[in-house]
Order: C-alpha cells, then sequence, then structure tokens
DNA sequence: CTCTATAGCACCATCGATGGTGCCAATATA
DNA sequence: TATATTGGCACCATCGATGGTGCTATAGAG
C-alpha cells in the first residue's frame, strides 16, 4: 500500500488488485502505526501565542500551506503566551512524534529546547530567539528604528524643543523583541538630536486590556495625549483604539500613531496611522530552508516593511 | 508510567522507583504507540477555511483550550476554502488518528461525512450546516435580518421611496450561510414595506479581491454609491474597505455599513459601521457537549449579536 | 535433463504501550 | 499443619505498517 510492491518484488498484477480491494474498502493507512515502525512521523509541530492577530494567523496559514506542500503533517497549538501551557504543548507534541518543533514567540524557547534536546527532537525558534536553537525573527531593531523615525517627522515639534513626548507603549520589558523596538525608538530620537523621556515608555504588557489601562492612566498623569503614540502590536493596538473610541475617535485623526504589526483594518483608521508589516512569507521560507538543512544556532533577521 | 499500576498490584515503592528513574532519563510516552494499541488517540481533527480573520481564528483558539481541558488533543488544519484540500486534510486527520473531525465553513460538509463514516469517525459540522452530521451554526437568517433593519433605520429614504438601493456583496451563492443572509436581507426590507432590487445583490465569492472588484463595477454601472451596504464577511469587507480606500475613505462617514461578522478595528471605521458578531463560545460550548454525548443529525442554531 | 538464477510471494520480528494471564511467595483461614 | 487467598510481579500477545528473510515455482543456461 505504501508503493514499495515494485521494490519488493510484487507483480503488478497483484498489486493493481490489492489497490483495488483496498479502495473498495475504504482503506486509510494508519499513520501511527508507520511512524511507530518507521521512527518517522512526517510531523510538524508549531507552538504559537494566539491566532486572533494577523501577524500570527498569518504565520499558522502559511506555515500549514508550506509544511503540506513538503509532505508533512503540520500541528499548531496556541499557548496563549503562558510558559507552563508552552511545556506541556511541547510535551504533547513530542509524545505524538513531531520530528520538529517550531517555537514562536514563546517565552522561554530555550527551555523548551532543553526539553526536546534529550529527545532528539531539533526546535526552531521564531519571531523571538533563543540561544539553543537557530532562530529566524524580524530585525526588530531597524523596523523600530525607522517606524520612529517617520513618526518623529510627522510631529509638529517646536523649535529648539528637545523632547517629542512620543509614548512608547505595550510589550513585556523581557522579550527580545520589545527591548529591540525600545532600543530603536530610543536611537531614531537621538539620530534627531531629541531625547527620549523614561515614563514615556510604558511596557504594560501585550493584552488589550492593559494597554488601555496603562494608556488611560498615562494620559491623566501626563494631563493630555502625547505628541505621537509608538504601539508595540497589534494586541496592544487594541487597547488604545478602546481608548480613543471611549473618549472620542475623532482625536484619533490629530496625532500620528505607529504600531509594531500590521492589520489591513487598524490602517485605515486615523489619517495618522503607519504600520510595521513583518515580511512573513520570508519568514517561512527561511524556516522551510532551516527544516530541510540545519544548521547552527544563529539568529537569522528579516527586514519588515512600512506600511502608510 | 500510565498511572494503572495500582490497579495491576504494583507495590507502591516500586512504582515509586520506576517513576524516578524514568523522570531522570526524561521519559515521554509515546502516543502513537498509545493510541494503536488502545484504539483511542484522544486525537480531536477541526478542519477551517483560513485563520486570519477573528471569527474562524476566534473559533479556533477556543476549541483548542476547550479540547485540551477536556483532555484531548486538538488538531486544527486550514483548508483555504479548497474542497480538494478539505478531503485530503479529512483524511489525513484520519490517518492520523482523529477520533472525531469538526468541519468549519466547510464548502462540502457531507462529503467529508461520507469518508469518515466507514473508518466509524464521528463527524461535526460547525458555521455551514450538512445533513450527514450534527450541525452548529448561527442563526444566520435572524441575524441578517436585524442587521438589514438597522442599516434600513439608519438610511435616508424620502418620503414614499419604495427602494433602498441598499447593496448585499459578497458571499458564495451554494453555502447555506449566504443563502438564509440573503433571505434574511429580502424580509427586512418586505417587512418594512419595501422591495429590495435584484443587481443590488452581488454575491461575488467572500475574497477582498473579489469583492473589491465586484464592488467597484456596481458603482460604475450603478453611477454612484448605494444608500447603504450589507456586507456577508469581514473578508469581503476588506475588499470593499480597500475600495473607499483608493478612492476616499471620508465617504465611508456617510454611508451606513453593516457586515456579518465583527472585527475590533473594523468596527471603529467610519461612523456607521454596524457589524454582527457571532457568539463563538457558545457555539464552541454546544460543540463540545456535542462532542461528549453525540446526538442526531440536526442543526442547532445560535443567536448572533449586534455591534455598533 | 540438471543446475542456477530470479520472480513472486508468504512469513515474521519489530516499533512502544497496554492489559490479560501465569506464577511464586506471603499471609490469612480452617 | 494444610488449604485458600491475595499481593507482587514477570511474561506475552496485540494494535498496523514495514522491511528482512525464506521458500517455491518458473525461466534460462549448459
Amino acid at each position: 500500500m505504501n508503493g514499495t510492491w515494485k521494490r519488493r518484488r510484487i507483480s503488478e498484477k497483484l498489486a493493481e488488485k490489492v489497490l483495488e480491494v483496498a479502495h473498495q474498502h475504504g482503506y486509510i493507512p494508519n499513520r501511527q502505526a508507520s511512524a511507530l515502525r518507521k521512527n518517522r512521523s512526517g510531523v510538524l509541530g508549531m507552538i504559537i501565542p494566539v491566532y486572533d492577530n494577523r501577524y500570527f494567523s498569518s504565520i499558522a496559514q502559511t506555515f500549514e500551506k508550506l509544511a503540506r506542500e513538503a509532505g508533512f503533517f503540520p500541528t499548531i497549538t496556541c499557548t496563549q503566551r503562558d510558559p507552563e501551557l508552552e511545556e506541556i504543548a511541547a510535551r504533547s507534541l513530542m509524545s505524538y512524534g513531531a520530528e520538529c518543533l517550531i517555537c514562536v514567540g514563546a517565552t522561554d524557547p530555550d527551555a523548551i529546547a532543553q526539553i526536546t534536546k534529550p529527545a532528539g527532537i531539533r526546535t526552531i525558534n521564531l519571531d523571538l530567539p533563543g540561544t539553543q536553537a537557530p532562530s529566524i525573527i524580524t530585525d526588530n531593531y531597524t523596523a523600530s528604528f525607522e517606524l520612529t523615525k517617520t513618526i518623529i517627522e510627522r510631529l509638529d515639534l517646536d523649535d529648539g524643543q528637545r523632547t517629542t513626548d512620543l509614548l512608547f507603549i505595550g510589550g513585556n520589558g523581557n522579550d527580545h523583541n520589545t527591548q529591540q523596538r525600545v532600543k530603536g525608538f530610543v536611537d531614531a530620537h537621538e539620530d534627531t538630536g531629541l531625547i527620549p523621556q523614561d515614563n514615556f515608555i510604558q511596557i504594560c504588557g501585550y493584552e488589550a486590556d492593559s494597554t488601555e489601562t496603562c494608556f488611560s492612566r498615562f494620559v491623566s498623569e501626563n494631563s493630555g495625549l502625547p505628541n505621537g503614540i509608538f504601539v508595540n502590536s497589534t494586541i496592544s493596538l487594541e487597547g488604545v483604539i478602546n481608548w480613543f473610541h471611549k473618549t472620542g475617535i475623532h482625536r484619533l485623526n490629530n496625532i500620528p500613531l505607529g504600531c509594531f504589526d500590521w492589520d489591513p483594518f487598524a490602517a485605515l483608521l486615523g489619517k495618522n496611522m503607519i504600520m510595521t508589516r513583518q515580511n512573513v512569507p520570508e519568514m517561512m521560507r527561511m524556516l522551510f530552508k532551516e527544516i530541510a538543512s540545519p544548521s547552527s544556532n544563529e539568529v537569522t533577521q528579516i527586514k519588515a516593511e512600512l506600511v502608510m
């Protein structure tokens, strides 16, 4: 049934008969038994934080397509940015015979690599880098630098003003991406001869709720809106937009708003929306290159694109 | 290792020792072997058209969460609304031992039920109904009726005007949902004493591109915008919004726009956006009820909510 | 007509987990 | 002390696919 009948010197006549009967009976091979015997499942496992934003859903969708085309069986699991769930999911995928584990935006990619290593299962990091496995990520620093520059250009600054009053909001202080984006944010200021203010960098998590709360607090403490906003993901953007929705969505038009991540509807909100679109197709191409021919534990950075 | 040692009269001392050693060696049970032997994999398969809109991604996310909580191993596959891919994916999931197959928005759910039936694998339809398996869907008719009514209320109609010049756009003429939504659309007109015009119902597929093309053609043939628009999914909405973006996004503010499906950013576009939010949590609750205790091949309809 | 080669197939161990069965020793009961 | 009971474990067939090995009948060589 698996096509090896020629090599096994089965006559064509018999082979055809068997295939015919199998077809009539609706035979479907048992890949679990096959995997058990061959010690090769063809399963590619992926853990991903969530599905419900364009960046991650696009990763999931492209991954499935390419995996299937390469003859693999893709299995994706979303883990809600919960390190514990990430570990459970990783073990679960290993139990189900995954040959390779792709960790997307994992809270602690190295912890997962430690789990898979003894079992001889490869790990590849996507979106967030680790040290125990090859990583494919966006060039966050450059993209953030450019996004910040573009926002600053649109700011209506007074002559001689030394600060921008530009707010960076959202993200997780422990993750590499947020760190690099803050770095790009700060450097873009300094490159323009400006000084970013400490309290204008608000790392309050990615979630919409916490970002909304944080933004609300910021506005009241600052007694007013910042001159511009850098939002660190579309998830956080939901929080910011919610705040504007509640307090007067029209005010969105008066303020340059940059967002690291892209969403087709969000891109059309306000007149001053600038979005960073990460190059998912290219990231996935690199991923499957890595799957096909393993390399060392290096970090590959992919350029992102500015959408205005 | 699977906890049956008590039933098998193994002494606690020995059991502890074995568990200890297994832990030290990083033992992970092989679920494929277990599934083979027990003839029970714990795998729940789901095929879904796409991930990249809020409705489907929210289904995928909730499904995974609930499946894991119920002790299953969820496996989701997106099939791009391609009937051939749907069949391949279904067979693939069966090969990997799925115990139950959930078909979300499947082009031809009955065809899939026919494949799984001989193997004794249950099928449950979600979003789009079938006749060969239980189905859990949104009450499309009622939701469409209400959405249409709301749009009509916002229209600026002349006294004595008998038509609304309200455009229905997007969807697939063969699918049950589109049919029911058109029915609700028409009945809402008639309920108000109005007559919907034939050429104001444009079923041009769900894709953003085809909807944009269709809308563009409609506007030129109609020599102007319709008085209001009913868009049959957020995917189609992308196409409509793209058209507005290219031709002057501000015009969006002058026209009541209803969309069957919800997106947090789209909801804030224009001043007249009305969205139908399908009740995903409730649908998923019903799904797992059905998984736990199989019923007959009936269609369960879930009410949707209007978001303005 | 004998010997060799090969086509064509049957048979079996194996992958890891699982649960039934069998066996021995310790304990309880008469 | 003899018998019955049970605790504690070892052993093995089984799930389905796979590939190695062994056997037989036929074809070809001499």
